[in-house]
DNA sequence: TTGTAAGCGTTATCAC
DNA sequence: GTGATAACGCTTACAA
């Protein structure tokens, strides 16, 4: 069905070859040539087929983005630094959306391997636990080395020996620089909602609040601990569990900004005042969070910047050798969603 | 530096036939065959060339969904709809971001087309006016058409004669409606802060507004419309220039959800109280619509619906004629930022 | 300036 | 079951 480079020489009387050069402008070509081909070009609807370019010229200008949830700002800025730094080398960036599933991950990261993406820029934490993945992940970004793939991550834990180069988020030393911070303003009763079990990000995120807990020995209560998935939902949900009984904890830690904001949501649906009588802190700081009611207070990830800079690395821009890690630093940004206990 | 297939034949000691059999499991292929075939592709580390693949078997998973803004909830929740439909028919859909960049929106169709992408979804207003553009737009359309790509809209106003499925968004009747809401609680001095002027999302929504003010027979006062971006630092700018003096209106529209969250926020920076001192109101019901405060009175468009429509249009699960316009209704929601003018 | 022809790395159609 | 071999649609020396 398609129409081949063959159709538009043969249309405009010319050898293939000349009309690749025309099409690539790499090379001199008569201009009444040039013309020629160009109209057999438009009376045809001729595309190139990217698949044969490629394969002939071995080139590939696309660079892959993986993210676990399109609508959320937290992956949605990254990916947008990401694509506005490849831009600026002429390459195409494309974003793969997983919806958080670990099947999808792995399809999509073939799919940028196999199209030999330039570079894969995975975002989000990793999933622990499920041994199968890990080890098809590890595969898998061995296989893009081997490739030439530069694998880049943001916000996953650096695996010991893998060449991917790592951004990683002090989720630990965050978490526990808030609650601690929580702690200190007299707060002992402390309610923490957690995002999905198997998430690395998760559990970093809790093992710094229990840090901070033991360092004010404050005893950890399971059963202030909710378990849910990373999204507003989750809070509203976890607002009605905690809030709506007798010992109501006196402040919440959320996992991060999208689950505080469905704490303050479900907080305000049962009519408990915040911070008045309980406090909610979150973390991320996505844009929105200086605009919930009361603004929250959380802990600050430079989102864009990790995408910048993972953007900058992948076109090159930045030299950084495999394997190496980059820490990024965090930082606590005080609001008014905290408040000390009554 | 690649390896390739005939490397792991070789490794194999079978032929280049037989890997490709047992990497595409539909032929039969003895157990212990396929079993050192399989050892070779893991010890070579092996991954197929995606292009030199489709090229021979002239087949291509891929869908496209093209974005203005991937960190703009507008975008993402679209995109995130038309992936999960994606997904069920074991299709790979990639995410581009533009920027709102008309060259970069004309490249990345360019590149989905090249690789046979079986759709493109295109989110987002069009550019009206740059007539260069809409020219080339339309040819990519038509090449598109002429390649089997099926290229489907979603709030792009349909282009007559155009293959392109269209789902069009009641963008000028739902401002209208908004604003003769604003009106019936009786604000006569009703501000406009608009998106970029090329976009017809913008040109759209203002038309609907001054509709709304011609039926009540209200001036229309260009010193009260405010051009910006779809962003919400437009509407912290506009806020300033609305609010800051002695004249300012009752109410203000906004082109958006982003715009009217951003009015809200420099609204409240400059002490003006909402909607007690100044109503505010948005358009597209985000998600973030509900949490902000007071809460947004807006316009809802049904965007995962949207998505998921234009998902199953193009993986087939849903028939539509090409050409087709399919019209999305959107519908007045009402919450707390509007209340009479004092 | 233009044409010829040899790849690029797969898949698919034959034979064996 | 397995192996040659011809496409697939393009780029790029090398010739002319």
């Amino acid at each position: 069905v398609s129409v081949t480079l063959a159709d538009v020489a043969e249309r405009a009387g010319v050898s293939p070859a000349t009309v690749s050069r025309v099409l690539n402008s790499n090379y001199p070509v008569a201009a009444s040539t040039r013309e020629r081909v160009l109209r057999a070009v438009d009376e045809l609807d001729y595309v190139v087929n990217g698949h044969a370019r490629a394969l002939a010229a071995s080139s590939s200008d696309v660079l892959g983005i993986v993210v676990n949830d399109v609508a959320d700002p937290f992956f949605g800025l990254m990916a947008g630094a990401v694509q506005a730094e490849a831009s600026k080398e002429d390459l195409l960036a494309v974003i793969c959306n997983t919806a958080g599933s670990p099947d999808e991950e792995l399809r999509y990261i073939r799919l940028l391997l196999r199209q030999r993406a330039k570079a894969v820029v995975l975002t989000g934490g990793s999933r622990s636990g499920e041994a199968a993945y890990v080890e098809e992940f590890d595969a898998l970004v061995r296989q893009a080395d081997a490739a030439g793939t530069q694998v880049i991550t943001c916000g996953r834990p650096a695996v010991a020996g893998s060449p991917a180069i790592a951004l990683t988020f002090d989720n630990r030393r965050g978490a526990e620089g808030l609650t601690r911070h929580v702690v200190a303003l007299g707060h002992r009763r402390i309610a923490y909602v957690t995002g999905p079990r198997a998430s690395s990000t998760s559990a970093d995120r809790l093992q710094g609040h229990r840090d901070a807990l033991r360092q004010a020995k404050i005893p950890f209560d399971k059963g202030l601990v909710v378990h849910g998935t990373f999204d507003r939902e989750a809070g509203v949900d976890a607002a009605v569990r905690l809030l709506d009984r007798l010992d109501r904890p006196t402040a919440i830690v959320a996992a991060n900004d999208l689950i505080a904001l469905g704490l303050i949501a479900g907080a305000r649906e049962l009519g408990v005042k915040v911070p008045a009588e309980v406090s909610v802190v979150g973390f991320d700081d996505l844009p929105f969070s200086v605009d919930t009611f009361p603004s929250l207070t959380t802990v600050r990830i430079p989102l864009v910047e990790v995408g910048r800079r993972a953007g900058r690395i992948a076109i090159g821009h930045e030299r950084v050798a495999p394997g190496s890690v980059v820490r990024i630093r965090s930082e606590l940004v005080v609001r008014d969603s905290l408040a000390a206990p009554r």
